[in-house]
Order: C-alpha cells, then structure tokens, then sequence
DNA sequence: CTTGGAATGTCAACAAGACTGACTTAAGCT
DNA sequence: AGCTTAAGTCAGTCTTGTTGACATTCCAAG
C-alpha cells in the first residue's frame, strides 16, 4: 500500500509471494463455490447446471455453440446438462431465425428464479468481501484476475458486457 | 484508483460489479489450473494429485488427516490419490511416531523434482499476472482472496506459513 | 487391566462430470 | 450438387468426488 514497493523493488514477486498467491487462489475459489454448491446439492443439479445457467441468464438468446465456449466444455458434456434443464422446464431453446440450426437459449421464469437465488447466495460473499477489502483492493484484484486469463478468455470475458446475444 | 471511491460511494458493490467479479473468478482460475493440467495430462495424473503434491511440499511430514482438510475431500477420495503416488515413489508414508495410526507424507526426490515443474509452470503465469497488475493491485487481489475464504480455511492458510508439519 | 469408544487410515462400490470418437440430421454456402 | 457447419446422440473411458464397511491403534472409564 504503502510506496515501498514501486519501481525496481519487485520483492512481491519472489517465489514465496507467488506461492501464498497460489494457495489463496486455492482456498478462496473453495469459498467462492460453495454457497451455490449447497443450494444446489439439493436438487438434481451440480456445479455444471450453475454454471450454464448463469451465462445463459448472462447472454440470453446465447447458441450452443457460442456457450460451451464461454464454458470450456465439450458439446457433449454441455448437452447433458442443458437437456436437463430443458426438459425440467428452466430453460428454453429455440431454433434461430436467420440460421434455422442454431438454438438460441433462454431462461424460463422457473429458470430465472433458480438464477436469482444462486446468484444471490454467490454475490453476497462476494459483496461482504468487497466491503472488507475497499474499493481500491477490488480494483486490484479485478486487474490481477484478468492478467491471469489466457486472452481469448479476457476478450469472451470483455464481450460479455457489450453485445446480448 | 483515483479518490471517486471512497467512504460512501459504494458504486464497487452494485449487483453488476460484483456479477463482473465473479465472472472474473471463473474465467482467470481457468487460466491459474490450466497449465499445471496440460503438463499432467500427459502422465496419469490429474490435478488432485498436483494438490497433494503441493501441500506435501508445503506442509513436509503432515498427516493424511490434516490433508484432507486442507484439500477440503474426504479421506477416501485422498486415499486413492495417495495411493498412487505412493506406489509411483513420489511421495513416501511414514509411520507416526507417537501415534502409530497416523502416516506422516513426504515427497521423495522425484516427487519434488514433479512438484518443482508443476509450481514453475503455475509461478511463471502468476508472475507475469503480478508483474503487468503492480503491487498494489497484487496487494488488493490478496486481500480480496483472503476475504473470501471461509474464517476455518483462511486459518489454515495462515497456518501454512507457520509451522512446518 | 480390560473393554468400549474415538480417531486414523484402507478397501470397495458408485455417481457426477469431464473427455474422445463416431455418427446423424438439418441447414447454409460455394 | 457437394462441402461445411451447428446441433444432437450414443457409447465408452477417466478423474475425482461420494458413502458404507472395516481394520488398526489409542485412550480413558470402569
């Protein structure tokens, strides 16, 4: 925080920081799931359902295809998941208009609510974190996330706030 | 970074910043697995056996029981992980001393040398990260990361720096 | 001192969720 | 007409998690 550590003074990057980065990556991502996971645990669904239904409730009208992307998952470790979804009445599939063999996903309000109550659970860790840490540590961490990720994650990532579909 | 933040302006806490930062969870612990897991794949491994390395590098002569819950698995699902490397002399049991039911584990020399290229390839994306984020932003994703954690687990963390079994 | 409970670790069987590979159907494009 | 693309399916495998049952060891109460 303080100005010791600017320019040429790089003692944050010695072997042992980059470690407790590491293990906190570790212990917080535990900490991240686990609200949802939960929830979740009760019903029929898992951590896979979480997250197509989030990206889904992310992007509505998202395709198939554009989505196990998003996820990084096979198509056919998507269709299992979404097949379910579908047929439970969470999401709904609908062939496209310009391209007739696309499926464009939506939520349903059944789907929706589960969203809500999932996402609800995940961002008040989250927010009670924020608040602990200040607005200028979540700045931080926001731009350390993003340095990890491979750059065509970033440029999905980015994406995801500008188009809708 | 600049003063807009601060005191009661809680912009940082809306729904979409916090839905932004959990996106950036998911997609930047895509990046921070994904290139211990590539070198993995090629041998029978899989990434809960890059975990048990770690932490028995970390924690040398810890007991299969505080493993476990380090890991955050049961003792079952360890067990067979251990197993294996074990068998391969990657890491090595040792009976306990004052208590002869528990099993202190160690790395041998070839289960370091693993361990070594493993948190090489890990450091090496983390160590570009911090260097393109700057200290104080690898302060605040600390902070952030530590606010996150479950109070028993952020214990543990610390706990890893401490004491050595 | 013995015995019964608790702690530690192992074995076996099963489930979720990822993967590859092969194939079909439908639709779009050249 | 023929190649490519999007989606879905079927089958089989692998990793990694789970529960349940069991063996061993320790410790403490009777």
């Amino acid at each position: 925080m303080s100005e010791v550590t600017t320019g040429e003074n790089l003692l944050f990057l010695t072997d042992e920081q980059l470690r407790q980065g590491i293990e906190a990556m570790f212990f917080a991502y535990r900490g991240f799931t686990e609200d949802p996971d939960r929830i979740l645990a009760g019903m029929a669904y898992g951590r896979a359902h979480h997250r197509a239904i989030h990206f889904i409730n992310r992007a509505p009208g998202t395709t198939v295809n554009n989505l196990l992307i998003l996820l990084g998952v096979t198509k056919q470790s998507l269709n299992r998941v979404l097949r379910t979804l579908i047929e439970d009445g969470l999401v709904e599939s609908r062939v496209g208009v310009a391209d007739k063999r696309e499926r464009h996903l939506f939520l349903t309000e059944e789907g929706a609510a589960l969203e809500r109550k999932l996402s609800d659970a995940q961002r008040a860790r989250m927010r009670t974190a924020y608040r602990a840490a200040g607005p200028q540590a979540v700045a931080g961490f926001r731009q350390v996330l993003e340095a990890m990720m491979d750059p065509e994650m970033r440029r999905k990532y980015h994406a995801l706030r500008e188009n809708g579909a």
